[in-house]
DNA sequence: GAAACTCGTTAAACTGGTTTAATAAATAGA
DNA sequence: TCTATTTATTAAACCAGTTTAACGAGTTTC
């Protein structure tokens, strides 16, 4: 068996979705294994699926002049995509990589849209899902207008302490806007005080 | 009558709506006229309405120990809201005011609900909308992430050089996640140049 | 038309980051 | 186990911003 019932669980936090319809629509999902390190997106390519995350942590990053900008990581239970390409069926210029070995469920944009048309129980889940993301990258982006380094360090230590556990320090780095350099003077000056 | 024509071409710039369905939600719109400096939302009030920008501009901004931090500039043709405050119906924490007179339609959160309830292709629209919303902001939290202030500062200037004339410079530099002074600096360098 | 604000620029001193480079420590590969 | 690679820290020189304060040019207000 498949074990849907994390993905299960997460459409239905969002809205009541009739069992049988939301069963049919999940047992379409392929799983995708990924060892550490490996790719499920590379530039150039076309994101044609939704993913769900069920198990590991994905880097989301670009690479520009040989330098990783890292825009999120993703851990245990979210939904993700590289969304410009997926949208717009445009190559893709970011990386998802798999940073320790992951567990992936992945649905076909046609199959996703097929969903929304037939359902609109799943059409409302997808509004809501969008929307709680939203909100979420709204809170970010109040956080970097507002916020300084130090305090979004803080932060991210308390939200997610198990990122410093899986996640290479240039990488957090990176993600918090800063060299590994800076976030290393950051980081002493923090255990001085 | 009430000119609803750039809302409704709006809404089916994200997906087909029968005309007659979307008549009969779009008249359950209000009008409202902002003068210069008015409020449409301060801290403490809970927002229940959803807001199209008709024409105007409308300044989101939180103030904090007494400093102003500005969220996003709205101008003509958008969607816009407080969003924690109307998805969780708690009191807002920011402000939502006309920078220059405005013109706003709004409507009432348990109007959208019905709306989507009633209607498959509302709440695809709803979806639509958010998702492209979120695309939006997550390039905006690239550029936040990616770019230096000169980078950030030229493109506004490229792609919204009306906030210029609209706006008076403090605030975007607030926007810009600086101080007055270092866009005064950053201005003079670049004139320099 | 004077007084009171608002807004933008400048200067000076400071600060939290950057770059580059060297070194140390940890991890992975054969 | 030894080597090679990756990752983290430190130092030094530098720089783009900050804070505070002062000044001048517009605007409002009455």
């Amino acid at each position: 068996m498949n074990d849907l019932i994390n993905l299960k669980n997460k459409v239905l936090f969002y809205t009541d979705v009739d069992e049988e319809i939301l069963g049919r629509e999940l047992v379409k999902y392929e799983r995708i294994s990924l060892g550490k390190a490996d790719f499920l997106v590379r530039p150039g390519q076309i994101v044609d699926r939704f993913y769900y995350l069920e198990k590991g942590c994905i880097c989301y990053y670009k690479e520009e002049e040989g330098e990783i900008k890292v825009l999120e990581f993703y851990t245990e239970d979210v939904f993700f995509t590289d969304l410009p390409s997926y949208v717009n069926q445009q190559p893709s210029n970011c990386y998802l990589k798999a940073i320790e070995s992951s567990m992936v469920f992945a649905v076909k944009k046609e199959v996703a849209e097929e969903s929304f048309n037939n359902s609109h129980q799943l059409e409302r889940f997808g509004r809501l899902s969008m929307q709680e993301a939203f909100m979420k990258l709204f809170s970010r982006v109040e956080r970097m207008s507002i916020r300084s380094n130090e305090e979004r360090y803080l932060r991210l230590l308390e939200k997610r302490p198990d990122l410093f556990q899986r996640v290479p320090n240039y990488l957090i780095a990176s993600y918090l806007g800063m060299t590994p350099v800076g976030l290393s003077k950051l980081r002493k000056r923090l255990s001085k005080a």
